[in-house]
DNA sequence: CCTGAATCATGCGTATACGCACGTAATGAT
DNA sequence: ATCATTACGTGCGTATACGCATGATTCAGG
């Protein structure tokens, strides 16, 4: 019962507690905190296959289709078929979407101060290092071989 | 740009590569990561109420009735008319429930140690003091006034 | 060139995660 | 005792999050 079993439940609380956080925050805008986190991404890197944006927002391809599919109703991006691969199609924001999306960093503005806060005087830096280090250490790349032999399943758990 | 803004993507993406991962480990025993959550939860108190379940697994009353819907078809839990309150209902695992869950455990072991490994030397007491205090800052009761006030929206940000 | 393996997007099915509204029941104030 | 408030569970609608299967391409070898 040490803290290393409450590290996965604290994680998760912490996750959970953002995003309904910023879905309320967001709803005002009409949009949702995973879309804002797929806005954002593009932000970064405009005309990014479907694959390579799935791959930077940590999600599954086809979760990705399916809210490209609502924001391009909203108009606040673009698909195109990829220019050298016709299997590929291309994701932008729109000019919309950009000037939605700078007024949705704002808004959020306060939830990132208030994460802040909570954890001050610690600052992010260190913080952020770990979380990195355990996501890239449960990828499922990584993580498939070193996981598959954990059958000591008939023990308990004192 | 700084780590103030990383902080929450790195919260996502650490959750949700925990998220798949014991998704995968747990799905040989038919069981959800979510599920597994909502059994620990149940093996530490007993004949809770659906919405004191809820708030211990910082969930949603009506996702957690959801889950004991199926998990009571799978005859891992039961659910009885509260003694004295007849409006609510209290939740239990079976004997069945409560040995499928010490599997679980030991098959979740693995992934609890992959996650102290990854943050090795760190130790996870501060990472666990640190979210939590995030979780309780972003919960819906104590944020609602301090977050009512950021309509700086029209502004940009740099 | 041509075939087999890898890759991209899509669609389908299931499980969460939530907000919201509704019906019922407990509770508190008059 | 009665009425308004509050609290619990349920059902509905929407958005994620994924795995898996399928179809269309690309690509690597031969």
């Amino acid at each position: 019962m040490s803290d290393k079993s409450e590290l996965p439940i604290a994680l998760r609380a912490a996750y959970l507690a953002m995003h309904r956080m910023s879905d309320g925050q967001f709803a005002k805008y009409g949009i949702t905190a995973d879309q804002f986190v797929l806005m954002a991404a593009l932000s970064r890197g405009d005309a990014l296959t479907q694959r390579e944006l799935a791959r930077r927002m940590t999600s599954d391809p086809s979760t990705v289709r399916a809210m490209l599919v609502i924001l391009a109703k909203k108009g606040f991006v673009e698909r195109e078929i990829h220019p050298t691969d016709s299997r590929a199609r291309t994701v932008a924001l729109t000019v919309v979407g950009k000037r939605k999306f700078r007024q949705l960093w704002n808004a959020g503005e306060a939830i990132r101060t208030q994460m802040l806060e909570a954890i001050y005087p610690e600052t992010p830096e260190s913080l952020v290092r770990l979380l990195t280090r355990i996501a890239e250490s449960l990828s499922v790349d990584n993580a498939t071989v070193s996981l598959s032999d954990s059958d000591s399943t008939l023990s308990d758990h004192s």
